[in-house]
Parts: structure tokens; C-alpha cells; sequence
DNA sequence: CTGCTGTTCTTGATCGATCCAGAAACCGCA
DNA sequence: TGCGGTTTCTGGATCGATCAAGAACAGCAG
């Protein structure tokens, strides 16, 4: 009788159980099927299909194997076998800490997690996608499908995913043909937004932008910049604005843009600055999110310019800060929770690869930040 | 010669590229050998391990891998082989919304996402690990090690992953002997908290208190709730509190406790409103974390009584939000994304499992909301 | 007793890679 | 030419499970 682990064919020699470094050697399937007398697949039902053998066989072979230390059928194997991961991967283009802080990101997340939550499927987060080096990285570990999130066109890892045989829903950008890609209609909830401000009469506008490149650029953005946008979102919003502006006649290409890196407060704050400094400043700023919009409402109190009354904002995204912010903030609102959940729903309902995407409607939400000009 | 992925024995028929619901037939790293007429080994090779054979070749067959569209090899199988995995795991208590609400959660995953960052590993996160059925999930998935933050000891997750192989380090509780654990001194930051309003000349005390069991209850907590509690934390820092109400000669088990089921606001709100509600009410309230803090003081204005004029209020966890509340929260620092960090390297660092854990220090930080009685 | 159905368990193949020992090719140099 | 020493490449074994097909045995009708 051999009670040792594979008796019959040892482990590497020097993974003698002698070197307290080293990890105890994994008890496998068969040792315990070797100690009870019973076969491999015995013991593998015994834990994965109950109906498969007698409840009385079952009870003794988990029994032994709580005695045995053994924790269940290692999960990569597992995995290689069944083809399944029990998890999800969500690739985000910042590092995960950045991610957390934006409240954009972290409203969808929550979203992806509520499908992850009833499927019972890890998340697994894979952050940093835009870093220039090691881009091997990404993609590379085991689960059942990836949600891509606002990636630039011009990204490495998402290449890396499509060339993959592991289904890809992408939120928001790029979009791409034959890319399943869950969206907004950034194009009408900006168009409704400069609408609006248009409708109470204003002529002069400043845009505070997401960025059109994917080089870290804040500042003034020419035409070059903007002319073959890296990123989807801010090109289709800008695209709204601008119908909207020229609808009333106004010389669309003519509104400054600047630039923003991220959709952060201090970056909408310094756009603000740099639009609200020249001679002729405008009477209304439409920012592409909230934070930015925010950050714009900031500025125009630190210059004392009274926002309504000589200066209107409009942003995107309707966080909850942009309700409780003084003024209230009149913005577009996104169902972000809703856009992870749908991702990962479609990402998790879909057989096998589909380009079939989602649209998502949006919604003006008029608040106190906007008003007639003077 | 053949050209067709694995000619010798073909895959299902029907899964060739005419039928788009299912997944393309996955190519392995032997079908790209045969095609190039080199082996398997060198194939992979070329993708990981390049100083293994000659460049040239090494670019014959990546170009090759391109053109046929194989992504690399399968994480899955070198996950078998190698034995990692290239991601951690982070078990949570709560489902994973919750957590992302939790500053205190989300500042950890902060310093967890540091250290994966630095080593460029995914994070998998597993939440809910306190939902009572199906217990199986958690820990059945592909990653080289777990963290596991803050679980009562009766949590049976916890016990699955002690079971495997898999390194585990434990953040906070339960504190188990021959298990890697960082934790703070949080009896020390308690008894800090509960000297220095003595030393204010305080009496009269309250205490909001995390849970002592995972049971959900929210109300007061009678002795025998505290007596044998599921919760490490909560229980050390109860006995700080005593410690120092003791040394002041003040009969400490006679100290009203309110138990919260979660770090909360609204249930601080209503605790404190417990608490104040007496005959005798309390000049000070010690309160476990810092969001229960915040919504003491929020009933206590409610309730017209003025803070720190007639009641002093002491937090724990210095979020940031404890400087910015008025009056700014008198509390107990601690280094919450260290915690996080410390404990990912601690995993990742160790060779083998290891029982050595790390305590870090904490800090009393004395704002407005503290203040002598009148 | 034979034949049939159904339950229970076992064997051999397989998932797709990496690792190891060794073969083949190539090198310089006596 | 012969020989050790590299460099480059190969095939078989292996990681630890699941799956499909089949064996052993039971119960039951004819």
C-alpha cells in the first residue's frame, strides 16, 4: 500500500518535501483516488457531478479528502480541460488607482460587477493598457472574456485582444466594424447640450474636450489635433457640438477647444482659465464631462465670473456631484451602471463572437448652471 | 504537405470559419510548427523565450504567428505547466459595489493595485465572500496567491483557501495563528482615542462600534454579543477603548455600545441618535471608523447638540474625509493603502507560505470635533 | 437462463502549453 | 581529420484535471 503522494512516478527530485521554501507538493486527483481504491474520475465527480456516482461513495471520498488536505480540483487544470475561467478580465487604459478615483470608471465597474455578481464570475482587472512597454501582458491570463474600456484607437492591447480567440466587448471606444461595442449616443447628447445653450441665446462658446490624442497633451487643440482623432468619444461629441452650433449659424471651427488629458477637475479649471483670459471670452463652456465642467465652475468663481449669470456650463456624464455642486449642473446624463452591465451581459450571453453592439439613449438634465446670456 | 490546423486529427468538421457562432478553432502552438516545419518547442521559444534560438528565426515565425493569427500561446496551459498565473486574488467580504463605496475598501485596492502594478499582474477580484450559499466559488479560480481582507472568523471562504496550496496572506482579520496577517495596533489607536478624552476630562462615553458578529444586526450590543466576537478588529478595539477607560478608573463594561452592521453613515446617524437619546447622555462618542464618526456628527446636529461644545466625537481610519467635515473629525490614522500594498508584496515576496505577518502603526490625529466638557 | 435497461465505476485520450535530455549542426583548432 | 565546445533544434514526458466510451453488476421481464 503506498499512502505518498504518486509513489509511482516522483516529482522533480529536487522538490524533495525537505525544503521548507518550497510549496508542500499538490495533492492531485489521482493520489486520493489512489488512497480510496477508487478511480481518478470518481473522485472528480465526487466534486464537480454529484449525480454521477452513489451519495455514500461521494460522502466518503470528500471526507477523505478534507482529511487529506485536499482543496478541490485545481481550477487551472480545470480550466484547460473545460475551456471555461469562471472570471472576467476588464482592461482599463489607466493604472487601477487612477481608475478608482474617477467616478466614471468606478460607476461602471460597479455595473460590470452587478452581472459578475449574478453569474458568480470574478473580475479580473487589468489595468494600464495604455503604457507604452509590455503590452505582452495584457490579455494574457485566463478568462471567459475581456471588457475593453475607452481605449485610443491606436492601442497595442486591444489588437493584442481582437487577435485573440477570447470574446471582446468593447465600452465606448474605439469603434470598430465587427467589434461588439456597447455605447451612447455621445453624438446627440452633445448635440442637445450645445442646443440648449444655443436656445437661450448665447453666440460665443468655449469647448473644454476630452482628449483627441493619446500623448498626455493639455492645452489649446488646432485643427491637426483634432482633425483624426485617437479617440471616438471626443471626436463624436465634438461632432455634436458642433451640428448644433452651426445649425444656428455659427462658425463651428472657429469655438477654441482645449484639451484635456483626463476628465479631471484641476485639468477643467486650467481650460477654463486659459479660455475665460482672452479679450472676447465666451458666454457659455461646453465641457465633455463633469469633472471637467466642474472643474470650469471652479475657475469662474476663482475669477469671479457668476456662473449663471456671466458664464453658463454645461457638462457630460451626470455624476452624482454634478447635482449636489453649486450651481447645480446642468449636463447629459449617461446610464454608466448600466453600460457595464450590459457589456458584461453581452459579453457573457453571446456564444460565440458578435459584432452586434448596444446603443444607449441619453438625456439632457437642465440644472442652474445654465441660463440667458446677459 | 498540410496546411490545415492539426490535419492529422481534425477538430469537429463543422467548426470550420463557415459557421459564425462559434468560436474559430483555437490554433495551437503545434500547428504553427508544422506549418513553419520547425517543432512545437521552438515555436514557443520564440515567443518566450528568445534567447533560445536564432533571431532570424525567431522573426520567421512571429511574422508567421501573425499571418495565421495566433495570439500566443494559451494562458490556460502555461498557467498547467509553469504553475503561475499571473494575477492575485483579493476575496472581500461585501459584493463589490459595496466595497467600491467604501473609501476605506477602495483606498486598500488602491495599495493592492500599487504592488500588481509594480510587478504587472492582474487583480481578480472575488466579492461576496460572505454570502452564505455556494461557498465552492470563491478561491476556484487561476491566481498565484490571495488576499483575504477583512472576514469574520466563522467565514467558511477563508477556511477553503487555507486548504490549498495557494499562498494566502490575511489583511486585518481574522488573526490566525500560522497565517501571514497584516494588521495595525488597533488596540493602541483605541486606547489613544479613549485616553485622550479622558485626558479632556470626559465621563460620560458612548461607543459606535463595526460589528462583533456577522449577523446583520444593527442596536445595542448586550454582553453577550461582545463576548465571543466574530470580528478581531472590532473586538480590539473595544478592548483599547476599555483600557483606557479603566486606567481613568471608570467602569468600563457599564460603557453603552451601539453595534453597526456596516461602516456607514446612516448607521452612525442612527446610533448616535441611540446614544443621545438617554437620560444621561454622553459627552463623548468613540467611534470605530471614521464614516460611522461622520454620521454621529451628523445627528448630533440633527439633534441641535453642538460638537465639540457638548459632545466630543473621535473617529478612526483618517479618511479623507474626516479633514474636510465641520468640525474636522478628530481621529485615529491609519496607513490604509500601505496596508494594501504591504500586504500584496508580503504575498508576493514570500517563497514559500510563511506565518510572519507585519504590523503597521497608527496615528492619533486631534481635530476640532474633540474638546474638554463644559 | 437469457436478454434488456439502468446504475455505477474505470480506462485511455485529451486540453495546449513548457521542460528536459539529448541529437544535429556548426565552430575553431590542433 | 578528429575532437571538444557551443549553438540550435527536437521529441517525449508532464502539468492536473474532464470527457467519452465501455465494463461490471444489478434488477426484472419473458
Amino acid at each position: 500500500m503506498d499512502d505518498q503522494p504518486r509513489a509511482d512516478r516522483p516529482r522533480d527530485d529536487h522538490s524533495r518535501a525537505d525544503d521548507p521554501r518550497r510549496p508542500r507538493p499538490r495533492l492531485r486527483l489521482e493520489d486520493l483516488a489512489r488512497r480510496l481504491g477508487v478511480s481518478r474520475t470518481t473522485v472528480s465527480n465526487a466534486f464537480s457531478r454529484p449525480d454521477q456516482l452513489s451519495a455514500e461513495l461521494r460522502a466518503r471520498v470528500l471526507d477523505a479528502a478534507r482529511q487529506a488536505g485536499y482543496a478541490g480540483p485545481n481550477p487551472v487544470a480545470r480550466m484547460l480541460r473545460t475551456g471555461r475561467a469562471g472570471a472576467i478580465g476588464l482592461v482599463l487604459p489607466e493604472p487601477l488607482p487612477f481608475a478608482l478615483d474617477d467616478p466614471t470608471t468606478s460607476e461602471l465597474i460597479r455595473g460590470i460587477a452587478d452581472a459578475c455578481e449574478e453569474r458568480r464570475l470574478g473580475l479580473l482587472i487589468e489595468p494600464g493598457a495604455l503604457r507604452a512597454a509590455d503590452p505582452r501582458v495584457i490579455g494574457d491570463v485566463a478568462v471567459d472574456g475581456f471588457i475593453a474600456y475607452s481605449l485610443p484607437r491606436s492601442a497595442a492591447a486591444l489588437q493584442r485582444l481582437l487577435a485573440g480567440t477570447t470574446p471582446v466587448v468593447v465600452i465606448d471606444e474605439p469603434r470598430l466594424p465587427d467589434v461588439a461595442t456597447v455605447t451612447i449616443d455621445d453624438r446627440a447628447g452633445a448635440r442637445d447640450a450645445a442646443r440648449h445653450l444655443v436656445g437661450l441665446g448665447h453666440r460665443r462658446f468655449g469647448i473644454v474636450a476630452l482628449p483627441f490624442q493619446a500623448d498626455g497633451y493639455d492645452g489649446l487643440a488646432d485643427a491637426a489635433r483634432v482633425a483624426d482623432p485617437d479617440y471616438d468619444v471626443t471626436a463624436q461629441r465634438l461632432a455634436g457640438y458642433r451640428e448644433a452650433l452651426e445649425e444656428a449659424g455659427l462658425d463651428a471651427a472657429a469655438v477654441p477647444i482645449v484639451e484635456c488629458a483626463h476628465s479631471d477637475e484641476g485639468l477643467g479649471r486650467e481650460a477654463a482659465r486659459l479660455l475665460l483670459g482672452g479679450t472676447e471670452p465666451p458666454t457659455a463652456i461646453l465641457a465633455m464631462s463633469d469633472r471637467l465642467a466642474l472643474g470650469v465652475i471652479a475657475a469662474a468663481q476663482e475669477l469671479r465670473v457668476p456662473v449663471p449669470a456671466s458664464l453658463s456650463v454645461v457638462g457630460f456624464d451626470d455624476l452624482a456631484a454634478a447635482s449636489h455642486s453649486r450651481p447645480a449642473l446642468t449636463t447629459v446624463r449617461q446610464p454608466l451602471r448600466l453600460k457595464g452591465y450590459a457589456a458584461a451581459r453581452l459579453l457573457l450571453e453571446t456564444p460565440g463572437p458578435t459584432a452586434d453592439g448596444l446603443d444607449l439613449p441619453v438625456e439632457l438634465v437642465v440644472r442652474r448652471s445654465s441660463a440667458a446670456p446677459r
